[in-house]
DNA sequence: ATAAACTAGATGCATATGCATGTATCTAGT
DNA sequence: ACTAGATACATGCATATGCATCTAGTTTAT
């Protein structure tokens, strides 16, 4: 009837899961605004964008890139957009489409944000991780997702 | 000026905890909600309730355990209460204090959801990780947490 | 004994998220 | 050319979350 109980390891892997995500993102979130910047969110749409320069990303594809679902990235867009971060202008060859630049001004954040983000990664990642647990903790992680993303970092 | 950059290693990791984040949280959500079931955070607090038996948690101690943060955890388990699962008693030696009781419909809703999520548990992770990997991803995700936490796990 | 500081928990509000649906455009089959 | 179905993106709505604040009760210091 019920499965099989999971073992020690997969409970301690599931419970540590989600305390590392709560308490890692969180300081990030946390030291970001605190830094009056935005989340960590934002972030990974100007980096994706900046790492197009000026060829630009169609909505789908970002959004492939991102956390986000899609009606979730269509509202986070129309924002930065207000706030001139990113351009948002129609495809040449779809008439649906609309093609993601980030502006002059949506670089600058960027890189200010880089300046606790990256930090931070150092701070909460690379001076805890004990080296011998490194390798396993990378490809464990990898281990979680399913083949068609994990190969991709 | 800005700090040294993250290593590759760094980077890769940070990225996988938010995707492995989503990815194994998003399909524990999407099986517990298919079966009718409420979330993993119910889950979470049925079980610490469970594991006290009759004796019960102060609302302080759950939040201690849980996810939540309080305010969160006042309203869920008000929902909780008004569904039957839980009880709330005034506390004996501390006018503002609730004790918190699962009842046996709680203990049954749990029941229920085990074969769920316990299943999960199973495919999601132990059948997924590499067992030359699991030493180095659990200690890993220990490394992550302040010490305070991560000798309880 | 009493005021100040602290703790437990509740509530209000602004924002974020997830999901269903809507609209416009595109593609394919006939 | 025309219709059916798919795709790109937007919007509405219900719920979740985070944060500030409020109330009631408790402890501490004088």
């Amino acid at each position: 009837m019920t499965p099989p109980n999971p073992n020690e390891d997969t409970t301690a892997i599931w419970v540590l899961l989600n305390l590392v995500n709560r308490h890692v993102v969180g300081r990030f979130e946390t030291e970001l605004k605190r830094a009056g910047l935005p989340n960590t969110r934002w972030y990974d749409v100007l980096w994706a964008l900046e790492r197009q320069n000026c060829e630009g990303l169609r909505q789908f594809q970002l959004e492939e890139l991102s956390l986000f679902d899609q009606p979730n990235l269509s509202r986070i867009l129309k924002r930065m957009v207000e706030q001139g971060l990113v351009t948002q202008c129609a495809a040449e060859n779809d008439g649906r489409g609309r093609v993601l630049r980030i502006t002059d001004s949506g670089r600058e954040l960027r890189t200010q944000m880089w300046a606790v983000y990256g930090g931070l990664m150092l701070s909460e990642i690379e001076e805890k991780v004990a080296p011998e647990h490194l390798e396993g903790l990378k490809n464990g992680l990898r281990d979680l997702l399913p083949e068609e993303w994990a190969t991709s970092i």
